[in-house]
Order: structure tokens, then C-alpha cells, then sequence
DNA sequence: TTCATTTCTTGATCTGTATCAAGATTAGTT
DNA sequence: AACTAATCTTGATACAGATCAAGAAATGAA
């Protein structure tokens, strides 16, 4: 494996430290993939194989409800965990489309090796609670945001956490993962930052 | 402790299975407690010393916006957790508060008591693992129904999936968890089941 | 039971944001 | 560079659901 690999790896599992000489399987169960602008990685209605660390490129969850209408729920980008995590995790089929935005690398592993980790090493059963843990947190902080503040509130509270590699993708998947239209995110972006 | 106190536990931690022969420790940290219905359990702005399990009763957790209006997020009932978990865990101020709606009796630890859990029994760390998933699973489908159905729609949706001890709370506290006002839930309600 | 308080209902009106439409700009491809 | 398709902007209009108001019903306390 190399070392960039082994080094993207170690950041994406803190703040539990692995490592080759304590871990030497985990850093056995992974491979590269790459994938072009625009494409599909997992489909709703299909099966989720994989877990996904990010590489290089920016990608996005969505679903699409009964009139058709496509709603972003995250993003991903370079260090972070990608994949439709509870379909990979239950097996069951996937409600959520995830497809890349930009040309992207990745590296993945599958849920036989995935749960294997869970079983071989506590720290990784360990990183699996806090990891959750904070997903959890942020995505409640989020329900928050879309309940209690208005669309110029979303917008501006945006404004100030966003992630540089989210300021070049189309403003489309952001106003949608605000919950509003282009329309409006349009007109808030003429206001002001 | 009582017999019902420790089946309460083994339920509420499944489908990890603790028991007073292979976990004994587990089940000398918990104490009873009951509180008045309406009584403020963690108040906005507080620290959390507690996690708890309820024995009895109903309760919520809302936020209160910068307008001083109250968004419930979530409710608390027989045999399920209960506390404001981030607060807890973190050891920050809570952001939300926690109330009981009717008279309830519940069993709660303190940090210390938790965390050492999970140095002392690898069961306690898978159930941390699996019950932060669930826990997530749940709040992205929330919220995927707060972004793509209409209040007609979210109310016929809590309708089929209402669990028992809600039918006899205030509705507008279920209007608020459902994101809409309680004149909007009273129109829903008229037009039928 | 009675009284006081809280909760629920119903109608009238208002408003934030969606929708529709059409031109302007930007980015991708050859 | 030129062409095509995608994205963004701007204005006009529509509507779901909020807000305001006031009476009805239910609940809890004495």
C-alpha cells in the first residue's frame, strides 16, 4: 500500500490510532477506484457493497421522493467517509443515491472485511462508536438548522462553515441541500455574504 | 436491585445481551428517580450529569429558538433512553431540554459510571456502536421526511408508526415534533385519519 | 361538582418561498 | 475559438401553511 494511502487512512480513522505495525490487516482490505464527473456509484433501489474513504473529488448523497424531485442530504470530499452506510451495513437496498460531482479516487473495502475489523480489533469497534456518535450529533444539528431557522438563516449559517472543496460545485446541489431552490439561494446570494 | 429493574436494562441494551453473571458491574451503577409531570429534567444551557432509561412515563426534548418558540425534536417513553446524549457525552452545555409530559420514574447513571462501561466490557462498546447507528438511521429518515413530504403527508406517516404512549400526550406537542403549528395538525386531524 | 386553566377548533388573513418563464452567463466539448 | 448544454439570474405569480383571533371543549385542582 502507499504511503499517501496508509497516511489518508490513518486521518480518516482519528482519533483512534491505527497503524500498520498494531493493525496490519486493516490496511490490507483496501482498493483504489476511480470514477469519472457526474457518475453514479450506488443507485437507490440497489444494493450498497462498499465503504468509501475520499481520495481526491467531491461527491453527494441524495434522494429522490414520489414526484421525482432530487434532495442532496450530504456531501462528501478529500479524508472523508463516503458510501450509503446504513444499506452497506444492513445489506438492505439503498434509499439514497450517491454519485460523484467532480472526478474522484477513492479507496474502499467491503462489509465481509468491514465487519471482520469490528471483531479483530477494539479500537476499531471503538472508532465505530464515537464516529457514529458524531454523525449523529451533526446530523441532528442539521434537523435543527431546517426546523427553527428561515431560508436566509440557512444560507448564512452555510456561509460560514462551508468546506473549500463545496465553493467550485454547481450552487444547484448546494440550494437543494439547503432545502431551497436555486431561485431562492440565488436571490439570498445577491443580498450579500 | 429489583427484578424489574434489571429486565428493563437487559431490554433496553438488546440486542446486545448483558447479564448481572457476565456483566455484574453494569448493573450496581444505576439509581431510581421520579419526577412530576411538566418538570424540567436538563434545562437549555445546563450540563447533562445523567443518562437515562425510563421505567415509566413520557417525556421530550425541545429546543427553544432565538424567538423563544419551542421545537420538539424527539420523545422518551417505557423502556426506551432518554437524556440529552451530545451534553452528556461531550460534557457541554445542552442546547436542548429535557421535560417530562406525564409523572415518570426512570433509572439514570452519571459520565464516570458510563465511560467505564466501556473500558470494562467490549459488549458495552459494540452496544455503544450499534445503538449510535440505529440512532442515526432514524434521525436521517426524519429528516429525509421533514425535506420531502408535505404536513399532510408527515402527519399520515406518524400515524401509522405512532407509538402507543404518544396518543395521549398534548398534540401540540406532536404538531411541533412534526414541524407544523397546532392549528395546521387540528385542519389534518378533521379531514381524517 | 365547580371553577380555572389549558388545549383544541375553526375562520380570516398574511407571508415566505415555490413555481413558472425567459434571458444571461458559464462551463464543457469538439 | 466556436458551439452546445448546463447553470444562474431576475421578475411575475401562486400557494401551503403560518399567524391572528375568538369561541368550544377538555383537563386538572379544590
Amino acid at each position: 500500500m502507499k504511503p499517501a494511502h496508509i497516511d489518508l487512512l490513518k486521518n480518516a480513522f482519528l482519533p483512534v490510532e491505527l497503524s500498520p505495525e498494531n493493525h496490519p490487516e486493516f490496511f490490507t482490505i483496501w482498493e483504489e477506484v476511480s470514477f469519472d464527473r457526474n457518475e453514479l456509484i450506488t443507485d437507490q433501489g440497489k444494493l450498497e457493497s462498499y465503504f468509501y474513504v475520499v481520495e481526491s473529488g467531491t461527491q453527494m448523497i441524495y434522494i429522490q421522493d414520489q414526484k421525482g424531485d432530487q434532495h442532496v442530504i450530504g456531501f462528501s470530499f478529500d479524508g472523508s467517509f463516503s458510501g450509503v452506510y446504513d444499506a452497506f451495513m444492513s445489506g438492505n437496498r439503498s434509499s439514497y443515491t450517491l454519485q460523484t460531482i467532480t472526478e474522484s479516487k477513492m479507496l474502499r473495502t467491503n462489509r465481509a472485511h468491514f465487519l471482520r475489523m469490528f471483531d479483530l480489533y477494539p479500537d476499531f469497534e471503538r472508532w465505530g462508536r464515537i464516529v457514529h456518535m458524531n454523525l449523529l450529533i451533526g446530523r441532528v444539528n442539521r434537523e435543527v438548522e431546517l426546523i427553527t431557522l428561515s431560508a436566509a438563516e440557512r444560507f448564512h449559517s452555510f456561509q460560514k462553515r462551508c468546506p473549500k472543496p463545496l465553493t467550485k460545485i454547481p450552487q444547484k446541489y448546494i440550494a437543494s441541500y439547503l432545502n431551497m431552490t436555486p431561485e431562492t439561494y440565488s436571490r439570498l446570494r445577491k443580498l450579500g455574504v
